[in-house]
RNA sequence: GGAGAGGUUCCCGAGUGGUCAAAGGGAACAGACUGUAAAUCUGUCGGCUUAUGCCUUCGGAGGUUCAAAUCCUCCCCUCUCCA
């Protein structure tokens, strides 16, 4: 089950309702990384109390621990960890992008060196889509190719190439009625390879789209430019996804151009690292600057440690290595993430998103 | 009282004549992070300053030498063992 509404427009701004078999979610959506089936450092109570509706999980990482088999018989990923809404499922695509010297492209599928223990593994499109068949996330991710950055137009379009013909075979293999699939466009940062990409992927046509290979070094500029062209030949009533973006700028201007769902690590990577997000900008957690601040990280965010701790007890929490500042700041930055989506989209409602991106851009 | 070991830049610790402002950690300070090989990584870390430069620094004071953290003399202090 899988059915997406859209609510309303605010020029190409969308705000939309999906409906998985485990739960509703609000457009424009940003979904927290929980890679091993888990979002670090949090409970599932806690994610939820950030106000995130759908979780996404990666079907490389699973696979190669604990195992598809393991998590079958746990009921599904679901059940095993617990959480129990939509949750999406990474196709393992981008690990084809980011273990690069560990893979080996064919046009069959991807040899992988594990990362945790050198075992050679080939996983095919095939392979993938029947893992996270086993996975039993409500989205499943085509596998995908993203090329990295820069990449020449030959390199680019053959990778294109292929990557069209994996979605094929994702599609065609997809039996379980219950999770909707996602293709994923690609074509680098050639607008006519973008296009191309594009046009080829809803020709396939899948339940949703996802705009792949971006924000992997390109500049900001042409990462939206990109986006925009893709956006601009999706169809209308199918969801729209940005992978990997971004900034809570990035995502305001992908919003601007159509896309309804993010992803991105950067609230929760950045939350470990001491980097947390406030209505005022980024703060560094372990500047000296905060050492005897008695404030809150933000006085107008109403999140569990903004509402209970100091900037000071944060430093000295992640100075001395604490876990619970961890947490905390993981706690702080999605709650920052997901009520900045609230905006985003109760000012495409009240037709006011242009103002607010406007007053956004200032901070 | 006797025997032995040792005092190095904020801390630990390497360094036994020049290539030493002194390895390596840690701490500290700052920065990065975009479908997570990330509680990670990078830079700075005596001063002046930006030069193949000068000054200060290896417990203290002298000395040897063209040259000393490194060798010699005396002194101060720590630790271990034996009385």
């Amino acid at each position: 089950m899988f059915d997406f509404k859209l609510l309303c427009k605010y020029e190409n701004a969308r705000c939309g309702l999906i409906t998985t078999a485990h739960g509703k979610i609000q457009t424009p959506a940003f979904m927290p990384v929980g890679t091993q089936a888990t979002v670090k450092t949090l409970s599932p109570e806690e994610i939820t109390k950030t106000g995130s509706e759908i979780l996404l999980c990666n079907t490389y990482h699973l696979y190669l621990r604990p195992g598809q088999k393991l998590i079958e018989k746990m009921g599904g990923l679901h059940k095993f960890m617990n959480w129990q809404g939509p949750i999406l499922t990474d196709s393992g695509g981008f690990q084809v992008f980011s273990l690069k010297g560990l893979t080996k492209i064919t046009d069959d599928g991807v040899m992988f060196q594990s990362h945790l223990d050198g075992s050679s593994h080939f996983l095919t499109p095939e392979d993938s889509i029947d893992i996270q068949q086993s996975l039993g996330g409500d989205v499943m991710m085509c596998f995908d190719e993203p090329p990295p950055y820069p990449s020449v137009n030959e390199h680019l379009k053959k990778s294109l190439e292929r990557t069209t013909k994996w979605e094929e075979r994702c599609k065609k293999v997809k039996t379980n009625e219950n999770q909707a699939l996602f293709g994923i466009t690609q074509g680098g940062t050639d607008q006519r390879l973008r296009e191309e990409s594009t046009r080829q992927i809803v020709e396939i046509g899948f339940d949703g789209y996802a705009i792949g290979g971006l924000s992997v070094g390109e500049s900001t500029s042409l990462m939206l430019e990109m986006t925009e062209i893709s956006a601009s030949l999706l169809p209308e009533k199918k969801p729209r996804y940005l992978m990997g973006v971004g900034t809570p700028e990035d995502i305001l201007e992908a919003v601007k151009r159509g896309v309804d769902m993010f992803d991105c690590v950067m609230p929760t990577r950045n939350a470990r690292n001491g980097s947390l997000f406030t209505s005022h900008g980024r703060i560094n957690i372990k500047n000296a600057a905060h050492v005897d601040d008695q404030r809150p990280l933000d006085e107008n965010c109403q999140c569990y440690t903004c509402k209970n701790f100091s900037r000071a007890y944060l430093r000295h929490l992640f100075m001395s290595g604490e876990m619970l500042g961890l947490r905390l700041n993981t706690i702080h930055n999605l709650t920052y993430y997901q009520q900045l989506m609230v905006m985003i989209r109760e000012s495409i409602q009240n037709k006011n998103f242009s103002g607010f991106a406007e007053e956004f851009g200032k901070i």
